[in-house]
DNA sequence: TATCAAGTGAGACTGGGTATCGTCAACAGT
DNA sequence: ACTGTTGACGATACCCAGTCTCACTTGATA
């Protein structure tokens, strides 16, 4: 779906070693869409007998979050999904029918955030935004099966 | 800390059991202030000598959460912790320092959804928003230790 | 107080995630 | 290019949250 190279450049540039494993998973990564776990890409990986231990697979989306190359997301089931996405802060917008995901600004959250403090006190420091519907695909879809 | 009856109320009038485990568990999240997880539950329970199953703890959470008297939180850590809670829609700012949580209503929320909604041609079902930071308290503790 | 479905709990099981540790290979320095 | 250092790998064992099963208990209701 997007390119590869992407992660592997965010790796580069942080000073990490290239490795093999690392661009498979990478690999992995850009030909999903929507978000996927852990376990999808183990899977994925089987599939296409690429060999890639699991913990090596776990162990790249622990650094690949890190650089903000790809988050974590939380979903209302209780899984723990990743999706590929930029590494500025934004949130997401999820298709709960396909897994689809958006990037968003909503630039709407600082004044929210700020308010929120005035009103409890708190010194806010960070926020988590997830936001979960259909999609335009899905409703075009769900409209025309009736 | 709050009033167990609470809980125990709640379930009353859903018309389910109240057994004891159900208001041991009441009590111990009664008990408790900011968010908390059924490994705490556990512990507290083995703690105080009353003894409930595991299993059970884990029903119980399960239930009054559906009931709305507790809710679950994911932690950025990745934690599933729980907080009671009102049932009426609202969120939560969680503090990172002692867990302790607040509710808030985020009024601006609707219309940052609906926002979102028009950017992106999603139709916005739900959304879940975390807010973490400092409570006034630890806020206090902080800078009196400098 | 008798009835019986709802609820409980010991323990087995699943599945996500981590720790260990011997081996391997990316990269810097020559 | 050759090599040494060290970060990374992967097989495997392990840990822990959460679920399932099933024989047993208990709360509500008459
Ligand atoms: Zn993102
Ligand atoms: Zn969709
Ligand atoms: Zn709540
Ligand atoms: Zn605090």
């Amino acid at each position: 779906m997007t390119d590869p190279s992407t992660i592997v450049t965010v790796l580069d540039r942080a000073g990490f070693r290239l490795t093999e494993p690392r661009r498979v998973v990478a690999g992995l990564i850009a030909d999903r869409n929507g978000h996927f776990t852990a376990a999808d890409l183990v899977d994925d990986a089987r599939e296409r007998r690429l060999d890639v231990g699991r913990a090596t697979i776990f162990r790249a989306l622990e650094l690949f979050t890190e650089l903000n190359a790809v988050e974590r997301v939380d979903l209302p089931n209780g899984e723990h999904a990743y999706v590929e996405c930029e590494p500025v802060h934004h949130h997401h917008v999820i298709c709960s029918q396909c897994a689809r995901t958006t990037e968003v600004e909503a630039c709407g959250m600082p004044a929210v955030a700020r308010d929120v403090g005035k009103a409890t006190g708190f010194k806010i420091q960070s926020h988590r935004l997830e936001l979960f519907g259909i999609c335009p695909d899905c409703q075009a879809t769900n409209s025309r099966r009736g």
